[in-house]
DNA sequence: ATGGCAGGTACGACCTGA
């Protein structure tokens, strides 16, 4: 199973660009975030014509979370839109669902804005709701996996200027250390099972040329509970479509698990 | 210390991202 995750910065802006990542690597199932669309503004007829049926928990303007699950592969079952107590205004940033054996969770997890902020606390209090909920709701003895933006970076090898990030936003302790807590539900970071080097990044600042300038983070990841991670033969970071013409500022992430 | 680029909203300037 091809398992794949992208924040692609507003659906309705990148459609192009998901298609041609979904016709050159025929993932089974690709975890979206930041669409930016309600459901209805949904691009569903595009991805439907290419052989996918999206599974969308969207929010206008921000956030927004979604499946693209290719037909003849896998179909979406047990679906969960957000934490079982978010009232009707909660953010759209959590997307779960059953495809077969698999338990496949999608995030988009809070970026938190700075150090100290309403928004940070935020972030920090989402992360714990997280966990609480993953301890509720699955068993780390079956296959699961945990894909998305996490906004956290957790090792200096993920940082392009660690020394720049250290205690900011991102990288600050605290959110290591929830995130830590998040990884000790039983997760293995699936990347690292196969790539040991610095400097291989999922994200790049539109900014001051980051990403020609090789200055990125590693804040997209995939992650698998034992069984998953056992399964887990390939991880790699697709740097090319962030090469492409208006790019998202992030790159997909794909995950082979012989499931 | 700040803004730098990009998308969305709504059509002018601001909010958010990371």
């Amino acid at each position: 199973m091809k398992i794949a995750t992208w924040n692609v910065n507003s659906i309705r802006t990148r459609k192009d660009q998901v298609l041609a990542f979904l016709a050159e690597e025929a993932p089974d199932v690709v975890g979206l975030q930041e669409i930016k669309v309600t459901d209805d503004q949904f691009p569903a007829a595009a991805f439907q014509e290419a052989g996918y049926t999206p599974v969308v928990h969207g929010q206008k303007t921000y956030n927004g979370v979604a499946f693209l699950v290719r037909n003849d592969a896998l179909t979406a079952e047990e679906v969960v839109r957000g934490f079982p107590d978010d009232g009707d205004e909660a953010q759209a940033r959590l997307i779960a669902a059953r495809f077969g054996r698999l338990r496949l969770v999608n995030i988009y997890l809070p970026n938190g804005s700075e150090v100290g902020s309403e928004k940070y606390a935020y972030k920090l209090d989402w992360m714990e709701r997280l966990r609480n909920w993953l301890d509720e709701a699955f068993d780390p003895a079956e296959p699961v996996v945990l894909v998305g933006d996490f906004n956290v970076a957790t090792e200096d090898r993920d940082v392009y200027d660690p020394e720049a990030f250290r205690d900011r936003v991102l990288f600050s302790e605290p959110e290591k250390a929830a995130m830590e807590r998040i990884r000790q539900w039983g997760f293995t970071d699936c990347f690292r099972q196969h790539h040991d080097e610095a400097g291989l990044y999922s994200w790049w600042d539109y900014r001051m040329n980051m990403f020609r300038r090789g200055n990125g983070l590693r804040i997209d990841h995939i992650w698998a509970s034992e069984p998953a991670a056992a399964a887990c033969t390939a991880c790699d970071i697709h740097v090319e479509p962030r090469r492409w013409e208006r790019p998202s500022d992030h790159a997909p992430v794909v995950a082979e698990l012989d499931l």
